[in-house]
DNA sequence: ATAATTGCAAATTTTTTGCAGGTTC
DNA sequence: GAACCTGCAAAAAATTTGCAATTAT
């Protein structure tokens, strides 16, 4: 996985399996939280610490390899952080979330006129119920 | 305080003196972490117990008296969840969080047409620099 | 060779819990 | 009086740290 490791280019972190293992991971689920990284690598990596996910998840993020998602009711997750920019959408009943584009330059201009505030960016996440859990709660 | 007290009307929660004091801070402020009503809380009201304070918070939280707000980089901050809809200006260098009245029609008609997800709320997060932390930027 | 990284165990920090004695409605 | 709350101390959970051995560049 070439594509993995060049997320670390122009970083002074090192391509260590572990640390390349984390990205696959969260890469491949698009949003994850730091136990679900752990649980699942520690099948195929059983010497994986835990604390090695702590650090790795902390350094990738001061490096702007990963971004770290603050969201209500669910543990934070991350993503990879070279990519298109997104909002995302959230399942308040299974916590999955999904990667939305948004046009949102309404939102900027908006900004634009505050006094004295500089804004550099806004995140926009947006609250409801997916598909699959509407179904499921048809059925009770 | 009277208003306060009013905040708990419709629930099953009894309005004690130090619940009081926890919201009457948190409206005080606008927008609050944990630590911060417990020390400040401490100073007055000396046998506020740690576990008073997250104990009511998330019994606050359940019965929808207030919100929690999970924003990036700071600690979880809460507010007064009767009020009226607004979002949020985080200032990325001093922490400080600001109400802010954003027009977000054009989100809302955007998530009205997502196939299968039904969206209830939107949360708008606008991230920069206050101009007091811009001031003091000058200064270096 | 150098600087960074890992895994482990210990240390910290954060959050939750149980319960006896009080309080609110 | 019933249900709810508080404060305390203990327990549990989450996160960080120090360090010796190893690894990436």
């Amino acid at each position: 996985m070439e594509k993995i490791k060049k997320l670390l280019e122009g970083t002074p972190l090192k391509a260590t399996p572990q640390r390349l293992a984390i990205l696959k991971e969260i890469a491949k689920f698009g949003h994850i939280d730091l136990d679900s990284i752990y649980k699942n690598l520690s099948r195929t990596f059983p010497s994986m610490s835990l604390a090695t996910v702590y650090k790795n998840l902390h350094t990738l993020k001061e490096h702007g390899v990963i971004k770290e998602l603050n969201i209500n009711e669910i543990k934070n997750k991350y993503e990879i952080a070279a990519q298109k920019k997104h909002h995302h959408l959230v399942c308040k009943v299974c916590g999955e979330v999904t990667d939305i584009f948004l046009d949102t330059t309404q939102i900027t201009e908006q900004t634009k006129s505050l006094e004295g505030f500089d804004v550099d960016y806004c995140e926009v996440f947006c609250y409801g119920v997916c598909s699959k859990c509407k179904e499921k709660e048809k059925g009770n």
